[in-house]
DNA sequence: AAGTGGTCTAGACCACTAT
DNA sequence: TAGTGGTCTAGACCACTTT
């Protein structure tokens, strides 16, 4: 990925507007971002030293280090130290996607209503009581939801919960709230941590009754398990969604300019 | 979200140590994260201030901030001009799921094959032409690919390129080694970014047999477009992935501690 | 030895929020 | 007005890589 620096490159191209509301960093990163995506400094490019652009830009070098920084936390360039900074070339390996999309959805009280279908208290079989880690036999609260947008079905939540009256999550879970604040860490929370993991399964009878599709259909499923502060594990459930509704997009590598 | 900060809370608590190989602004930012997840500070619960930090751990304010920054990247806290800093609580929505562990599968070079079932050239058709942004009857290579680890099919590409015998890139996609430098953003590339989606399907016929599963059955699919430095699209297709043995797991609030 | 990125200081000034 | 976070300076010293 070695190649000559060219302290040139930047000769010619915009400056930092010192009156601007955009900090002095942002302006030098989305500067070095848009030589990148035009094409002037191409993957595997090495960027002009840290100095050069202190001096080329007249910012000091904190400022520059910054952008930088901003950069290689995007993934864009890489920074090793002793030889230079270098543009990364795009590489699908880096993709996220984020259930923020999710949580819009959530947010959008105007168009989204949240459907309790079944809440009570029921024994913990195996498989329960091994996921919350409570001895089998164990009240757990077990909750059954469909949350539909525009009138269309578009998740399927089921849900257990460690019963204990002491805890206030059981009362706050029955809100038809309770999910839009799990999404967004809006009000009250006593989970400090989870798992998620996201899996395509088949839906079977039930769920494919309940969204409101035929069979054989392919859906997204979303485990999750969530704990408290003592890391005792406190809800085990899962979002069935139908994949015609939901679809997870993303991108990777250089944007605008 | 508001509630009195609490300069006292960290009174007791570890200090930096200056021969150490971990910089003064990763230990603090460690120091204050080990807060929360003991408890000490709860979400909603406001963190000292800055000039408190700075006394109390003898460090300058650009260190502070530096801390709190990284600590605010990371969506464990929340920084409020004017107000303060304060703890998030855990947040469901913020969850992402990455690509990476699937590039690793792709590094994993003991045991994992790449075998290119077909590569020739076609006429694009409606489809593909409109994808690709070409004329219908343009020609385009068509790649067809079958991923396995130890021997286990995973994931099976389709792809179509646009064929311009000058780019380099026609040539390079069919070497075996393609799609691992695609992931992992190794070696050189023309491309300048993409977009990538993900979508759960149901496995047909021909994807059932060359994964080796029977049908009905569930997978994931990643479609992806590419462009180049004209941003004139250059690649589209798809992976089919085994929903078995493709899992994406991830993380939410605090982590260890 | 020279050049690179990585960290850190001890302030300064500004914008915003609360009282 | 006092306190908060947000930005920025003009250097310093260090670790690392290359020549």
């Amino acid at each position: 990925m070695a190649q000559k620096p060219n302290g040139q490159i930047l000769q010619q191209t915009a400056s930092i507007d010192r009156s601007s509301y955009e900090p002095a960093y942002a302006q030098l990163a989305n500067i070095l971002r848009q030589s990148m995506a035009a094409g002037l400094l191409r993957p595997g490019n090495q960027l002009p030293s840290e100095a050069q652009i202190c001096k080329r830009y007249g910012v000091s070098p904190m400022t520059v280090r910054r952008a930088i920084n901003s950069l290689a936390d995007q993934g864009i360039v890489i920074a090793e130290q002793g030889r230079g900074t270098f543009v990364k070339p795009i590489a699908m390996g880096e993709a996220t996607f984020h259930l923020k999309k999710l949580q819009e959805i959530l947010n959008d009280a105007e168009h989204t209503s949240v459907n309790v279908l079944e809440a009570r208290i029921v024994r913990a079989d195996e498989r329960v009581a091994r996921k919350l880690a409570i001895p089998p036999g164990q009240r757990t609260v077990y909750i059954r939801r469909i949350l539909r947008t525009e009138n269309l079905p578009v998740l399927y939540h089921r849900e257990y919960l460690v019963y204990d009256p002491t805890r206030p999550i059981v009362e706050a879970e029955l809100e038809v709230t309770a999910l839009r604040h799990l999404f967004s860490g809006t009000g009250e929370t006593i989970l400090k941590h989870g798992d998620i993991s996201l899996e395509a399964t088949l839906l079977n009878e039930e769920e494919a009754q309940l969204l409101q599709v035929e069979q054989p259909r392919a859906a997204f499923c979303f485990e999750h398990l969530f704990y408290d502060f003592d890391n005792k594990p406190i809800s085990w459930g899962w979002f069935i969604g139908r994949n015609d509704l939901l679809r997870f997009i993303t991108q990777v590598g250089l944007l605008e300019g």
